[in-house]
DNA sequence: CATATTTCAGCGCAACTGAAATAA
DNA sequence: CTTATTTCAGTTCCGCTGAAATAT
């Protein structure tokens, strides 16, 4: 007795939420171990397996995280040659991202690894639940998040 | 075109999941920088204050990281005077922690940023939704987790 | 001997800010 | 002149492992 819990107060959403997260952030380097990328590193080189035009500052801005720290990830990427850059015909101070063949390689294994992965987090769930779980986290990330939609670079914007 | 969303490919689940989280680390970096804590900080110092009992390892425990881990943010939090540790009487190798009263104090303030931030980021849920969301994620954290519940440490078990 | 807590030391990952060069 | 991209340099936060001393 004198628990908290034990009278029933219960646990912040943002506390439940940074748990789940950081379970699910444990079994992804288990689970990309064996392709020697790091969770940030596969969840770019997936976000950018979906558009071969954008950029690193594209991919921050998607990320909501600053340029310089995309960056880092880019070029880690870069040096293990899964993906490469070119400079932009539209302007040449943007360099847009390809997966190299390899890239795609490693992504569609790391994919599977990731589908198991979930399978198995979400084990409990039926397709109805998850989905509105999914679209309640959808809800909750709101407008400010441009993750699902896709806007060109300002740069060449108008 | 030519954009997987597009498509209607859709975002992994895993994914949302950290994208939502950094949003709300994000919220709460600002939130508690009147209070000079970290999010794991302010975590840490809510879980403490849920029962005067606990040790270091207790909370690592039930946070699901390294006793090493934990250590550094109780050595951060009692450097500030916010929590005090003594020798337990039925163990002289472990160290029960307490807050103390600024740790109180400081607490409450957080805690009122901390409702507000929650009040904000799922503004849009009715208090039915928000109760659902939160059953999934507890759900999806499963029996793994002992965060909810109350264990005595293994050393003074039995 | 085995197990548990605490602590020191070092490391890696993933974010940040500041500042500068390049380009439109 | 302003804005945007890229890049270099340094920092902080927060997790890890290894190893050791203390205690039961």
């Amino acid at each position: 007795m004198g628990d908290r819990e034990m009278r029933g107060e219960a646990a912040r959403t943002t506390f439940l939420i940074r748990l789940l997260q950081l379970e699910l952030y444990n079994q992804m380097v288990e689970r990309l171990r064996g392709s020697e990328l790091t969770p940030l590193q596969f969840l770019v080189l997936s976000l950018a397996s979906r558009h071969d035009q954008w950029s690193t500052a594209d991919l921050a801005r998607r990320f909501h995280i600053a340029p310089q720290s995309m960056n880092e990830v880019v070029a880690a990427l870069e040096g293990k040659k899964l993906i490469a850059r070119r400079v932009s015909p539209d302007h040449r101070r943007i360099l847009r991202i390809r997966l190299t063949a390899a890239g795609t390689r490693t992504l569609e294994r790391c994919n599977h690894e990731m589908d198991a992965l979930e399978r198995s987090a979400f084990h409990d769930f039926s397709a109805k639940e998850l989905g509105a779980f999914r679209a309640m986290l959808m809800k909750a990330l709101g407008q400010g998040s441009d993750m699902l939609s896709v806007s060109p670079s300002p740069a060449v914007r108008g």
